[in-house]
DNA sequence: GTATCGATTAGC
DNA sequence: CTAATCGATACA
């Protein structure tokens, strides 16, 4: 996608992921289709990792939109976020699943097993499917061979849900993390 | 310097 | 429900 896509406030770029494809060559060639996104919002959301400003970790996200924010979390995984918003804005979009669809044995080797259904559920599996790291921090999702591609967005006639995000304990009130409803990809109950 | 706790996952 | 496992963060 064109960087303006990502530009703007990071709840209209976490609907608008949804239903479209990830690819990624690194390594190989791996792609998915977003189901389950969740939105951070900087400087506003206490959930945030930007919350309490800039540090080395979190420096992308303060860049430009349209970059890959990888962090390292629990000692054992790895997540991926759009960064989104104007620059110095600090919002990005975590990816919290998808369905998989090419590159399916390097995605499996990656992840220790053949379930389908548990290859792309959950955002430290989508990843290490991907098989990301913090050596991809930073990565231009626009030009790079981690992109979502500039095609219509597909969601077989699913409602857009939305609910608290997973696994935070400040800023539960807000409903920011969306999915696709019903979709068996989804990582959480509540599909 | 030490203590605490994660934007998680797999396994019991 | 809990262990795993380490870096970021809070606090003395």
């Amino acid at each position: 996608m064109p960087r303006a896509f990502y530009a703007r406030d990071a709840l209209a770029v976490a609907r608008a992921l949804l239903g479209r494809v990830l690819e990624c060559e690194i390594g190989g060639h791996v792609s998915g289709r977003i189901v389950e996104v969740e939105a951070y919002r900087g400087a506003r959301d206490p959930a945030s990792h930007a919350f309490r400003g800039e540090t080395p970790r979190n420096r992308v996200m303060f860049g430009p939109a349209g970059h890959a924010y990888v962090y390292f979390t629990y000692g054992l995984h790895h997540c991926l976020n759009v960064v989104c918003g104007r620059e110095g804005v600090a919002a990005a979009v975590l990816l919290r699943a998808l369905e998989p669809l090419e590159g399916l044995d390097l995605a499996a080797a990656r992840r220790g097993t053949d379930d389908l259904r548990r290859l792309m559920r959950g955002p430290g599996c989508v990843a290490q499917a991907l098989g990301l790291t913090r050596e991809q921090n930073g990565l231009d999702l626009v030009s790079g061979p981690l992109r979502v591609l500039d095609e219509p967005a597909r969601r077989e006639g699913r409602r857009v849900a939305s609910g608290p995000r997973i696994g935070i304990s400040v800023g539960t009130e807000h409903a920011w993390r969306f999915w696709l409803e019903g979709h068996p990809g989804v990582s959480a109950r509540g599909r």
